[in-house]
DNA sequence: TCAATCTAGCAATAATATTCCAAAATTCCC
DNA sequence: GGGAATTTTGGAATATTATTGCTAGATTGA
């Protein structure tokens, strides 16, 4: 937030496009109380602040039998730049994993989320991939039953 | 996938867009190889299908002044189809909550990603929201020190 | 209150998406 | 393996949408 400044339309059309990008201008700006130009001006100068990251196409998992997802917790033998950087890497060489974060906290290193089609290629996928990679010591997975809630946008009330 | 088939081309379509959605139609038809009016006849084709859930713009957490995610398991002490739903409810209208899943595993009942802008907002989270749930017993929260991936892409290979 | 600055809206222009149709490619059946 | 039916392609015409320039109006600061 490098001293950037946003009024009330500015939050409400990054909110509206946080939920749907493939809105027209036009209606974007019907929703925000603006003519198109003014609204088109200001979408591209939020563009042009660099607040926004990219713009994707959200497919569903159900429809493309894609039946499991997993959330595994992740603990290294040690803590060394080389086994990191090593997981790393590997990591994001694997379309199956959606998330990876390192995290604070005395169960686990890094939280992952995996989609795969069903358990066994859930497990050919810890077997032959993850636990491949060295210094993997400890993984646990739990697995989806329901989601609650899956949301990309961002709060935005702060900047209010 | 109900009965649905899906050539390479299609396949390809759908990875560029998962990656950018904001694509013209010009860029993504040289990028997978077609001329225009097929190249749109086949996304249309594929939103048609139902495969597509949305469309959205992301934005970037640290410039907005988000600089705390958190990951929370959360443990009910009933598991009554009142406690979920009123707990679910409830996350479904706090902001901070980005992600909320009903998993399986001894640990927790849900995993929560959450953002907010600094500890003192998390602990005000908490406090004021989160645990004032009934039936929320149990809460334990990892913070995000690095996201080393983070991709909303969903595996297509599959599909091959 | 007044002047300077910024923002909105209209209209013209440019870019892009969309549709139609004939030609090419593919598939399926014998 | 050959031939007809079906599907898919690519180019051109059309429609829609984005983009820009300009003037009027609004807002801000002194």
């Amino acid at each position: 937030m490098s001293g950037l400044r946003f009024d009330k339309i500015d939050i409400r059309i990054l909110q509206e496009l946080q939920q749907d990008s493939s809105l027209t201008n036009q209606e974007l700006a019907d929703r925000v109380g603006l003519s198109p130009s003014p609204c088109l001006r200001r979408v591209k100068a939020l563009e042009e602040s660099g607040i926004v990251d990219r713009q994707v196409m959200i497919l569903k998992r159900s429809e493309l039998g894609l039946k499991l997802t997993a959330y595994i917790q992740i603990s290294m033998d040690r803590h060394t730049p080389d086994r990191f950087g090593v997981f790393e890497e590997q990591v994001n060489s694997f379309d199956e994993v959606r998330a990876c974060n390192l995290v604070t906290g005395q169960n686990c290193d890094y939280l992952l989320e995996v989609v795969v089609e069903d358990m066994e290629m859930y497990h050919d996928f810890l077997l032959g991939k993850l636990t491949r990679i060295p210094g993997v010591s400890g993984v646990q997975s739990s697995f989806l039953l329901r989601s609650v809630k899956e949301n990309t946008s961002l709060p935005l009330n702060h900047l209010m």
